[in-house]
RNA sequence: AGGCGCCUAGCUCAAUUUGGCAGAGCACUGGUCUCCAAAACCAGGGGUUGUGGGUUCGAGUCCCGCGGCGCCUGCCA
């Protein structure tokens, strides 16, 4: 991963941390799919990883306050957040190596999202590019948390006074958005907050089980990594291949075949199956079966443990508030910070 | 707050001027078929018609209340 611009050392203010930290927010869009695996949670344990060796904090969040803008059933998007809790720990975040909470159990973060609000011009907004695509998808519920949504989003990252952000490159104009107001609060209250900087991570656009779209649980094409077994075979089993290879003697073209694009995550041979593909050695059944099999086997362990976690919700809820008591300090003391500087108190 | 319009399958919409068995396309599932998938063909599942009352032998359809969405005119901190 490169970051793409090194953070400016914390020096002229003193309220800055010595070291930067990185924050990420999640959804809560309930079990984890392939797609979130290789798309974000693999770089979020990396990032953890090396904070863990590098000394900086790392801070992961289930955003379920930004969930509220398109989930309305409370017993949904109280199941999914401990899903995706689950899932997070399941795939390697570990509570003691970064922080990890849920969003609303800090509920400083709406204030400073109002107060970021004052600065924030609505042309900034509207402009976004999520929030002219919700207006499609969900036109029957434009409601104002889709157009402050970056706001929020800004709230979090400043909050914790965190400076890195790991993204794809799909979040860039959030990202941007969010220095914009952070440059914006700073040149109106004095230096309060650090600039955000991107970390752009490698991460692929997975396309879902049809090959065509992004994968993701509302189209319904996603590979359940956390699933039994004999549903990720199915699953797999039904993906679209090549269109253009009918018969089992037909050379395949694995630059267009989501199968084979696959390979290049789970194993360093995918040179070789995709030569396979293109001489026609080996069938598409072969392909997919061995993907199947390498990617059961390489989620055994998260599988086991995404089960014992998910039937244990009283630890979860146990590790969620820790991980919210322990980021508690940072937010009150930006809070009592910015209060002083805008004037509040 | 008032006025007008709308709400039917996961989605887009039908359902005769005047109440009479809730349908189609797409999507989904299964089958046939070429290694699988796709495509094609065949079959199937899927609905408390936003919600609660009322009129009627019978209501998607008519009447009243409530909720939601859109547009318009206002009011208020």
């Amino acid at each position: 991963m490169t970051i793409d611009a090194a953070p400016k050392p914390a020096t002229r203010a003193s309220s800055l941390p010595a070291q930067p930290r990185a924050f990420s927010g999640i959804q809560p869009s309930g079990v984890t799919h392939l797609g979130n695996d290789l798309g974000a949670i693999r770089n979020y344990v990396a990032l953890q990883n090396r904070g863990a060796a590098e000394g900086f904090e790392t801070i992961y969040c289930i955003v379920d306050y930004h969930a509220l803008t398109s989930v309305h059933d409370p017993d949904r998007l109280r199941r999914q957040t401990l899903e995706m809790a689950a899932s997070l720990i399941a795939l390697g975040l570990d509570p003691d190596k970064c922080m990890l909470f849920v969003q609303s159990h800090r509920p400083e973060v709406t204030e400073l999202c109002w107060l970021l609000n004052t600065v924030t011009p609505v042309g900034w907004l509207q402009r976004t590019p999520t929030y002219k695509e919700k207006r499609q998808t969900q036109p029957e519920d434009v409601n104002h948390g889709l157009l402050t949504y970056p706001v929020l989003q800004a709230a979090d990252i400043v909050i914790y006074k965190a400076s890195l952000v790991p993204i794809g490159k799909d979040q860039a104009p959030h990202l941007e958005l969010s220095r914009e107001i952070v440059r914006a609060f700073n040149a109106r209250y004095g230096e309060t907050f650090p600039e955000p900087h991107a970390v752009y991570t490698e991460a692929p656009v997975v396309l879902g089980t049809d090959g065509v779209r992004k994968m993701s649980k509302s189209v319904g094409n996603t590979i359940d990594i956390l699933a039994e077994p004999d549903v990720i075979r199915k699953q797999i089993m039904s993906m679209v291949t090549d269109t253009q290879r009918i018969l089992r003697s037909d050379p395949g073209r694995p630059e267009v075949c989501n199968v084979c694009q696959m390979h290049r995550h789970f194993g360093d041979d995918y040179e070789e199956i995709w030569d396979g593909e293109r001489t026609a050695r080996t069938g598409c059944v072969d392909t997919k079966k061995l993907l199947a099999q390498r990617i059961i086997d390489h989620y055994a362990p998260a599988r086991e443990a995404y089960r014992e976690l998910i039937a244990d919700p009283v630890r979860l809820h146990r590790i969620l508030d820790e991980g919210a008591e322990r980021i508690r300090p940072i937010a009150e003391a930006t809070m009592a910070e910015v209060r002083e500087r805008m004037g509040l108190r």
